[in-house]
DNA sequence: TGTACATCAGTGAACGCGCGTTCACTGATGTAC
DNA sequence: TGTACATCAGTGAACGCGCGTTCACTGATGTAC
């Protein structure tokens, strides 16, 4: 039956946190409409109510997933002016290596983007360099170097995590953490 | 028919170059078995001669493609002795950046692997310690900080030739690479 | 060396399943008067 | 403010499609004598 326009808005915002979190803690093709509904306790007939194909609502998780994890007081997004320790230690911190779910998105679905339609790609393309702007606030400056660092760091805090998230190994997980962890902070 | 050994040991073979190509260019999830067989003008039931299920393909192929990437004189294997520079160029090369189908499977796959079965992974990690092991060659010596760099250096590289393919801005995805390869010859 | 039979690589159709999407339907909400 | 009607959020079943896997079959290859 129709509900009414607040409930619509509130389901709505449920059904793309819901895919934030599923996204990009199995993957794209590893989540279904189904999936995503049912942990709302809804039916996938009424998705179509909201959004008009999947790739509309995988573009709007990433976008949700970036803007959750770059602004305000989540995760890695304690970026400190001037100091780049704090951010690169939230980062490449086991808890966010072990909770792909609630974490960068950029890292999550990186490889899994590369074959999506062109909008979801640009979305990521916004969401990484929103990931660069927040390590802007670590590493200031406007000069070329600048810029440098800041590009370089976030490939190696995004190549830490995927790396550390798919080895099983756990000695060499927790040791790219470390080593990345080390390395970054003497640049 | 039933074809002579060895030209079934070539199937194999075949099916496991084949597949090794398609898995690096278009993603585990997005290649079918289908697909692999007729890239050999093969039909789908003769796969199952050779392979258990689709799962043990991907093992064997990320195995394959992890040994012809860090051996003999592929691409980003241009590893010489204590020049780390030579591998760092060709491994953040543009050249592999739009030729994932024959470059290194750990940058290819590395998200796509985090949802496998873990036999799978356990290949994954195999990989993973040959690229170390490739670096090895360029930053050699068994001293902590020594090991500790080339664990960066491989999420380096993983990570800024991840980002660069998920992008959709040109100009970025080539920051990306130049900025990596400059920050990386200073460490 | 030659012959008869067993083996098995590859074919092509079929099966079962899951997934994205559609649709007729329900009944509460929103609107026009 | 009250009433009659239109709207539309959500249901649950169905559709179409692609994919991994299976299977009966074919005929060249390998083997036993």
């Amino acid at each position: 039956m129709r509900r009414s326009r607040e409930d619509a808005a509130e389901t709505r915002r449920k059904i793309v946190d819901a895919a934030a979190r599923l996204f990009r803690g199995r993957g794209i093709a590893g989540v279904g409409i189904a999936d995503v509904m049912s942990a709302l306790g809804m039916t996938v007939g009424g998705f179509y109510r909201h959004f008009a194909s999947k790739d509309a609502l995988v573009a709007e998780a990433i976008e949700a997933a970036s803007v959750e994890t770059t602004t305000g007081s989540r995760a890695f997004a304690h970026a400190v002016k001037g100091k780049a320790a704090a951010m690169i230690d939230g980062y490449l911190s086991r808890l966010h290596r072990d909770h792909p779910d609630n974490g960068c998105p950029v890292a999550a679905l990186c490889t899994d983007v590369a074959h999506e339609k062109r909008a979801t790609r640009e979305v990521f393309t916004t969401a990484l360099r929103r990931l660069v702007d927040t390590i802007a606030i670590a590493i200031p400056g406007d000069t070329k170097d600048a810029r440098e660092r800041r590009l370089f760091t976030a490939a190696a805090l995004v190549g830490a995590l995927v790396l550390s998230r798919a080895t099983t190994d756990t000695d060499l997980a927790d040791a790219v953490l470390d080593a990345t962890r080390k390395q970054l902070r003497d640049v």
